[in-house]
Formats: structure tokens, C-alpha cells, sequence
DNA sequence: TTGACATATTACGAAGTAACGATATGTTGC
DNA sequence: GCAACATATCGTTACTTCGTAATATGTCAA
């Protein structure tokens, strides 16, 4: 799918979808779910904890966002969800980072869609 | 909060630590208005309206996604405040449009702020 | 196995959101 | 002025989300 140029309206009729090229765009369920996630500051704060790379475990995110144990175990795996963060257990802690290829992947089809309808 | 195994703080380094540059990265708040905009599949189906520099009105908007009409007028002010449309009043009706600035802008915060936590 | 610890899951109230109908505000034309 | 139309705002209801406490699951060490 490549990005729609944006030509400027036709001039006669103010609305309508001509073109059969871009009448399908819609955002993917996994940027949906990275959208939502993105609109929650706690959220977005969490992900701030994983800037240049961290690894944290639950109770590191808890503690460092002033989160109970149980939302941080909860918001960690709505990231997960959404792809932007991956976690791998060691011992006893489960360990988050931030995804970076989901991140960009998000982004860019989050890119895609806005080059279409702007 | 004992072991830190693999991710050690903003301490000795691993890549550029506290650059200053960096700093304490937040979103700005029309970038977390502009989420919570596109978080929203109804939203998202109105952006979509918008395509190729069409301009309607907030009537068109609700027979076009199927809202009534409070909820158009509403969901476009909420669209507006966020920065991703803009308004023009044009004898009786209301016209809306994608402000591709508003929106250019909120995409590069967030990619700023996401090449800095990922 | 048992005990200690870390995380995940569940249940529930508080707060926010989305949609609608009804009504108020604003504009045009008579 | 008033009537007709378009939009904005208000009030309500249903639904979802956020955070917490309590409990279940999972892992390690002894």
C-alpha cells in the first residue's frame, strides 16, 4: 500500500470518495491498539521508563511510574498488546522493553493513513 | 526491589545516558489531544471523510458516518481542539476540514518522543 | 515438598467517554 | 421584527477504562 498523493478537492463537489484507490484505508487493529495505548499519560510514562533501551521488571515500572503492583502488571501487558513493548521472563521477574520495530511499524502505517485523509 | 539483572538506571552507560537532551521528553498536549482524537474509530471513519482536501459540513459529517447530529458537532469540536481540523463558518453551515499542519506537527512530537523512549 | 517472592488475574467502585434527544445560539431571507 | 434552517450546547443514559485490594499462578531455594 503505497501513501495517496493529496491532490486538492475537485472543485465542483465539495465531498466524495472518486477514486476506488483509497476508499479501504483504514487504520490496522495493531495501531489501533497502539493509538489507545499512546492516549493514556500513565501509559505514556511507562514508556518513557524504557527510553535508550531499559529493561524493567514490574515492580521497577510499579515503583519508578508511583503505580500499584496489579496496574503495572496491567498496563505493561496493554503495551504488550499493542506491540510496542515485549517482555521476557528471568527467574522470578518478567522483564519489559520497549519493541522498537513494532513502534515503527505503528508509526509508519499510522503515517500512511494520515498522508490519506490530510 | 532487589536484583536489577539486565537493566541497570540512567547510571555508567550503556548508550548516551542523560545527554540533557533528553531531559524529562513528554508529549505536548495537543499531541495527547491528537491521540485521544485518533484512539477513536468513529473519529478515525470522520478523518477519513476528509480525504483529498474535502471540506463538509457538520451536517454531511453525521449522514456520512452515521451520527446524529449533536455527536457530529461534538466529535468535530473535540477534532478541532485537538488541532486536526480546522473550521469556517460559510452562511449557515459550518465547514471542517483536515489541517494537515496541526496534524504534521503531532506526528513529528510523537516521533520525536518515540525515538527517544524505544 | 514448603516458604518466600514476583507477576498475573479477578472483582469492584470511581471516573471518564460516546451516543442520543431536547434546547439554545446564530444566520439568512422575508 | 419573525420563520426556517444549521450548528452548538445541555442533560441523560449506557458503556468503557483506571486504579486498587484480594487472590491465583509461577519460580527459586532450601
Amino acid at each position: 500500500m503505497s501513501p495517496r498523493l493529496a491532490s486538492p478537492e475537485p472543485s465542483a463537489g465539495r465531498c466524495g470518495p472518486a477514486d476506488a484507490t483509497d476508499t479501504d484505508l483504514e487504520l490496522t487493529p495493531a495501531t489501533h491498539e497502539f493509538l489507545k495505548a499512546l492516549a493514556s499519560p500513565s501509559r505514556q510514562a511507562v514508556m518513557m521508563l524504557f527510553a535508550r533501551g531499559a529493561e524493567l521488571s514490574v515492580g521497577e515500572v510499579a515503583e519508578k511510574a508511583g503505580l500499584g503492583q496489579s496496574t503495572a502488571s496491567q498496563q505493561l501487558a496493554f503495551l504488550r498488546r499493542a506491540g510496542i513493548v515485549t517482555s521476557r521472563r528471568q527467574g522470578k521477574v518478567v522483564l519489559y522493553r520497549a519493541n522498537r520495530d513494532g513502534v515503527m511499524a505503528a508509526l509508519d502505517d499510522l503515517q500512511t493513513y494520515l498522508l490519506a485523509c490530510c
